[in-house]
DNA sequence: TGTACATCAGTGAACGCGCGTTCACTGATGTAC
DNA sequence: TGTACATCAGTGAACGCGCGTTCACTGATGTAC
């Protein structure tokens, strides 16, 4: 019970923070530059102004660094969309359509991140485990929208899910299992009609963000803001 | 006009053809299980059993053969799905789920040329315009679907059609240009189902093949069968 | 408050690696007369 | 049909590069008494 025992954390501690802080911000830059699969930890020590031994003073690899940086995206990309969402009242389709743009804006805005996130998977690299919890966060706030829906009895029936043909058993634990994320029971159909809507979105991102839509379409945030609203219709969301 | 001229191609010419295809197995290969960003010459020169530098009198640069690779891999895929399709009636929702069930499966097959195609871009590597057009192949399939029933008369009332809002001004020359792989007139609002479905498609292909659906849909195939038939029928298809 | 020791951040050199690409060369295939 | 020359495929060595990671070290910060 020193004076200093629980008090203000030392120089050494206070510093130890800033470098990390400035690693992780260099990898951020190097992210946003050349991509994952170019990410080297010696361009970080670099641009951090060390020897690059000194990076593992911080970091125990490459891949430990790769995996701070998924998680920080995930949780970047999370808190947008959340914030995004709170502008609208809970079960919306403003509020579902709010999120869907979100998701838009920060992936146009961090293609490369995006693509770390949602593309590709980065050759030797394995994300842990660590990573799917951050991972759910967007696409948790879309899945909301409908249960909160559900719940308060705002939910039109939704004309995608009558469209869904008969559903083979073997799905029903999948669709059990994606159900959950909406805190409400929902329809089996319905629970599918939100997949669609959900891959559909990010498929449209990705196309966009990947360049696939390069020759045909020169207004992809248009394009976006009209699937956006037409997914929430679908889902019956109002 | 000697005798050999216009005839049987020497030694020297049959030799030229079969190494180069030689090498393209060698990158195909590579492409499979390491993937494009870590695709290298070197590798490719000692499974084909030539020094690296042989490689150079059959391709100019490791982005000539990432090119080469990328056409073949459009043209692979454009032709399986053709073939799909080519089993069911033109404009019919059999051909539709056809062929995007097919798109699925070469997915699946080929992982790595998947993500060549569709991911994240390769750091580096800017794909010239000759491969756009093999790029549209399989995207026009399932277009010319739409257009083929609209023509034929058999095209219901797209229910997803409906859903989508006005449409603002500045949206209508992208429309029109993917309209025009229909080969045949197609409402506004139609085209946006149809860009719906297709990104709709792809992005769930995209979410099973990178890895984003591994902790919630175990039987992505019959999700996928059931998102394709939903999706023919919210076109109009029957 | 002062001293002796332990902890830790950052240095600098080195390891072994694989890469893309160039270049001068050898020897076989093809061509012209 | 035979010879002289040109073309071309493949070799082997070399270039310069950047990478991840290890290791023994120095000097500053922190801790125990």
């Amino acid at each position: 019970m020193t004076p200093t025992d629980r008090s203000v954390p030392g120089v050494r501690e206070r510093n130890r923070a800033a470098v990390m802080a400035a690693v992780l911000a260099a990898g951020r830059r190097q992210l946003a530059t050349v991509g994952a699969a170019a990410l080297s930890l010696r361009a970080v020590a670099r641009e951090t102004g060390m020897v690059s031994s000194a990076v593992y003073r911080y970091v125990a690899s490459r891949d430990e660094l790769l995996t701070l940086l998924i998680t920080e995206s995930y949780d970047d990309l999370g808190a947008a969309v959340e914030v995004a969402a709170a502008r609208h009242p809970a079960g919306s389709a403003a509020r579902f359509v709010g999120a869907a743009r979100a998701i838009r804006s920060w992936a146009v805005a961090h293609p490369h991140e995006y693509a770390l996130l949602y593309g590709s998977p980065v050759p030797g690299y394995a994300a842990p485990a660590t990573t799917i919890e951050a991972g759910t966060r967007a696409t948790r706030v879309l899945v909301e929208v409908v249960g909160d829906a559900a719940r308060d009895g705002t939910l039109r029936p939704s004309p995608t899910g009558e469209l869904v043909g008969p559903l083979p058993r073997r799905l029903a634990p999948d669709l059990a299992r994606v159900g959950e994320f909406a805190g409400e029971h929902l329809a089996d159909e319905l629970v599918v009609a939100v997949l669609m809507a959900w891959t559909q979105l990010f498929g449209l991102v990705s196309f966009e963000v990947f360049g696939q839509l390069a020759n045909s379409i020169e207004q992809p945030a248009l394009l976006f803001d009209a699937a956006a609203a037409t997914a929430a219709a679908s889902l019956g969301l109002s």
